[in-house]
DNA sequence: GTAGGTGCAAATTATTTGCATATGT
DNA sequence: ACATATGCAAATAATTTGCACCTAC
């Protein structure tokens, strides 16, 4: 997932590419720690001086939409992440930090595991807690 | 889990035994459709016509705390089921609906996942996302 | 030029908090 | 009697919406 990915696709779909679309993926893309949509207006704001919350927030639910990025709930606040292949979220009930954890031996369980129960997952949203090494 | 078991963890602690208490818990206990906080209210308003959010919230919170209780956040919103075995919850993206599926070989999926990443989780939360009968 | 996107401010939703009054023990 | 719980109303936090203006195509 780049720039030139996110080009085609809203091409693609007749959506006009805009510094601001850029910057939200950008910021989402680059951080590595789930940032919520306040972490990205923060952080697109130092370009984008005079962005609002509001155009953060239409443009991550199209991002969304357009199976770009993935939202994460904790604690009461979306979180964003880019898709990716299949992973587990380890949240740390303490300060919401959350670590991807990959595995291709889980995803395979997963896989067989729901297909036996006869059901295709749209997606899945597995989260697991336990305390993060700052906070144990 | 039932009104005698409250009355013991209850009395334990020094908590008092209150008939909104026991209300909220009931509703909780007795709904099978995981309800949110507004649907509690809404039924223990039937009997005490003039309980307050304020305290559905608060009572939730503390059956929350005293482990007998389990929050679901589905968009945005908090919903709860009574604490019971290990389950996930398939989720319908449509009209929200939580189904709870028990089975054996899910719980191996997660112990396997927890051993591969040697983790002891303080909790899980495991959820798919699949169209629900009415909805598909 | 025009459809679609952005930014502002106000609205909404879910939840929390402060505090005076009421109630379980 | 006394500590604790409740109910009200106001506050907060995250997100959404309406609408006039702006900009990518």
């Amino acid at each position: 997932m780049d720039r030139d990915s996110l080009r085609a696709i809203f091409k693609k779909r007749g959506l006009k590419i805009t510094p601001q679309r850029l910057a939200v993926f950008d910021a989402v893309i680059k951080s590595d720690n789930h940032p919520c949509a306040e972490d990205i207006f923060n952080i697109v704001s130092k370009i984008h001086s005079n962005i609002s919350m509001s155009t953060v927030y239409q443009i991550l639910h199209l991002l969304e939409e357009l199976n770009m990025i993935t939202p994460i709930e904790v604690d009461g606040t979306q979180r964003f992440e880019i898709k990716s292949n299949f992973h587990i979220h380890a949240i740390c009930p303490i300060c919401g930090d959350i670590e991807d954890l990959y595995s291709k031996k889980i995803k395979k369980f997963w896989e067989l595991t729901t297909s036996e129960f006869d059901i295709k997952p749209i997606k899945q949203d597995i989260r697991l807690f336990r305390y993060c090494n700052n906070c144990k």
